[in-house]
DNA sequence: GCCGCTGATGAATCTAACA
DNA sequence: CTGTTAGATTCATCAGCGG
């Protein structure tokens, strides 16, 4: 781990690199010292998993404004308006998610927080440069400053915007580890997270280090729902690498794109500190998507279930029995897979049969999926 | 109150109107019947001291979807929010948005709510043309449709933007009524309401008479927070007349502007039938500040407990590891929420974690609603 | 009348693997 | 490329009904 000046320039030459020459050419858990758009440039194309960014959107606050390139504007030589201003942070916004887009995976997807004074504006850009929203998600923040001058409701959030490739593109979420992290129900689109403060929040010198340095635990759940143990994640506005600190906690790779040595050196020093959970505590609840499939035919093969048992939904309304290709037969006449038969019996268009047929033990019914999960449990290692 | 086709075109030749020439211009409380932005056009210059539009969302739905019970889910599939493109949505929005610049009082304000799907080119064309955007408003939906398909977080809110017109420009904020709304704690900007359903919502043979019909409360706030009494406030995609309905009971003028002349029925009979409020019904509308709820995922986040800590029942017959998505795993190989795991473990068919599970700190066990405790303390006003 | 159960439903960009 | 099949997937609220 350390901090870099530039990144070696992609080898040319080669027709197709593999995914495993991609990943060698990263500076895996590094920080590269520069300019963004830059530094972005330098990094070969479909290579990582995720960006994490927290661009600035402190133009018009303090006057301030930036080119395209991100370089500072002085605003009284330079004379610019609002429109002006608007206008370049648009083209600064413009270039560096076009190469955010080129550096993704095609299965990767990016997380742009920021508030009512440009979140408009990436999300117009994200939209306009071929990326498909997946969720706009809020950032409620349970101790937001107030408004002092009683002129406004009190800003006590922040949005962030989550996009995959395309509209077409895969990616990576982790439906079953959000659902547990939420106590059993869907996760909303909505969080509550205090503000960055106490222990957390870098200092020096009694001054914070950085002035929007946000909360581990709003990073902790993003690359806990949207990236797998070894992936990597981009942050090109690193800061003082909060993104880098929670990738290392939960056995992810990082890179940081940050401009100010000072940013820099406080980052190194306190992603240095992070300790990484061991492999245990790393297990999350996995999807039935991702778990080993089990046709329904096994159980019968292995005599969980006997040809000529007869099954029933939840409600005993239809029954059905099993035969010895593990299909079933109804008593209308009607057969077909679990699945097929339980959705042609209710006149729906499908049907988990896992869930829908039930079977009697001990003088209760039970669904067939308790049938799977033994099976599973007595032939998994 | 009525419905009419046409406004009567402006009187020309006067240099200047005065306020009350121009307000005598106005369909007050009327329902304008016909296309949006022509409609608008007809309207006088600097005339309404609010505009309140939900205009099309653009939302680009793709087949059928079904519930995981086989049920059909009763999308937005109307003519009207269909657009060819996002060029042609955006030129759509700049459009009627130019209008409502034109149409507006200097000290007035605009309020637009949307989507993720189209609040972005909202907000964007609302700074291009000169607003001043004031604040970004949630509105957190207390029962929003879950996500059938495990596939993203549940889109549990729409946004609001509200905006003067321009930097400097003057406008109303009733600071004192939306702290008095709030329990003496000042408004924020994020809002919880259900989403409209019961006896609010309009319905002719058993359906809804309008896909999208938003919330009463919703209105309420908006029009408490930033008009007077006898303001006029300005609807261009009036619907079944939400709008209307609210500024009637709070004492305000209203205008709508719409096209379908069903929606335009509907709206009158309601309004019709709109009375003041009286005390009762006030205090409904007056959100009491709900008990927060803490899922033990965020007690990980937030590092109350590690990834790898070891719980414990109270009589330390079992023990489970902490994993990083808040889930719990046994040695004997089960996991799940804490829930979940506290009953499996007990062959019980329910189980309470919070005061199941327990932790060891200064060498006695404490169960694990002590963090929770704790972490309501260190987090809530 | 109250309680509990069942069914319906809401602005939704809602699958993946294989032949 | 298209078509087919397997199989994964829901929360809060309200109306209606029966005990």
């Amino acid at each position: 781990m350390g901090v870099i000046d530039k990144v070696a320039p992609a080898r040319t030459g080669r027709s197709k690199a593999a995914a495993g020459d991609v990943r060698a050419e990263l500076p895996l858990d590094q920080i590269v010292m520069g300019d963004c758009i830059a530094a972005m440039k330098a990094l070969p194309a479909k290579s990582v998993d995720m960006i994490f960014a927290d661009p600035p959107y402190n133009l018009q606050l303090g006057g301030e404004l930036f080119r395209p390139d991100g370089s500072h504007v002085d605003a009284v030589t330079d004379d610019w308006d609002k429109f002006d201003s608007l206008k370049h942070y648009d083209a600064f916004t413009r270039a560096w998610l076009a190469e955010a887009h080129r550096i993704l995976k095609d299965d990767g997807t990016i997380w742009v927080i920021g508030s009512y004074h440009n979140i408009f504006r990436v999300g117009v850009a994200v939209q306009d440069l071929g990326y498909w929203i997946l969720n706009d998600i809020v950032w409620r923040k349970a101790n937001p400053m107030p408004n002092f001058r009683g002129t406004r409701f009190t800003n006590a959030h922040e949005t962030l915007i989550w996009a995959s490739k395309g509209e077409k593109a895969k990616y990576t979420f982790n439906y079953r580890s959000m659902k547990t992290l939420n106590d059993e129900i869907q996760m909303r689109s909505d969080w509550e997270f205090p503000i960055c403060g106490g222990q957390e929040r870098l200092k020096k010198g009694g001054h914070k280090v950085h002035p929007t340095q946000k909360p581990e635990a709003l990073l902790y759940r993003v690359l806990l729902a949207c990236t797998k143990p070894g992936d990597v994640v981009l942050d090109p506005f690193f800061g003082t690498g909060t993104t880098g600190a929670v990738a290392k906690r939960l056995g992810r790779h990082w890179i940081g794109i940050e401009r100010e040595p000072g940013y820099c050196a406080a980052a190194i020093e306190r992603i240095e500190a992070a300790l990484p959970l061991d492999e245990s505590a790393l297990a999350t609840m996995q999807s039935p998507r991702s778990q080993p499939k089990v046709a329904f035919g096994v159980l019968v093969e292995n005599m969980y279930l006997v040809p000529g048992a007869v099954l029933t939904d939840a409600k005993r309304r239809w029954t059905a029995t099993v035969r010895a290709d593990g299909s079933l037969s109804s008593p209308c006449g009607a057969s077909g897979s679990i699945h097929k038969l339980g959705a042609t019996l209710q006149g729906a268009p499908a049907c988990n049969g896992w869930s829908f047929w039930h079977y009697e033990a001990e003088g209760a019914l039970k669904p067939i999926d308790a049938l799977r999960q033994t099976y599973l449990l007595a032939t998994q290692p």
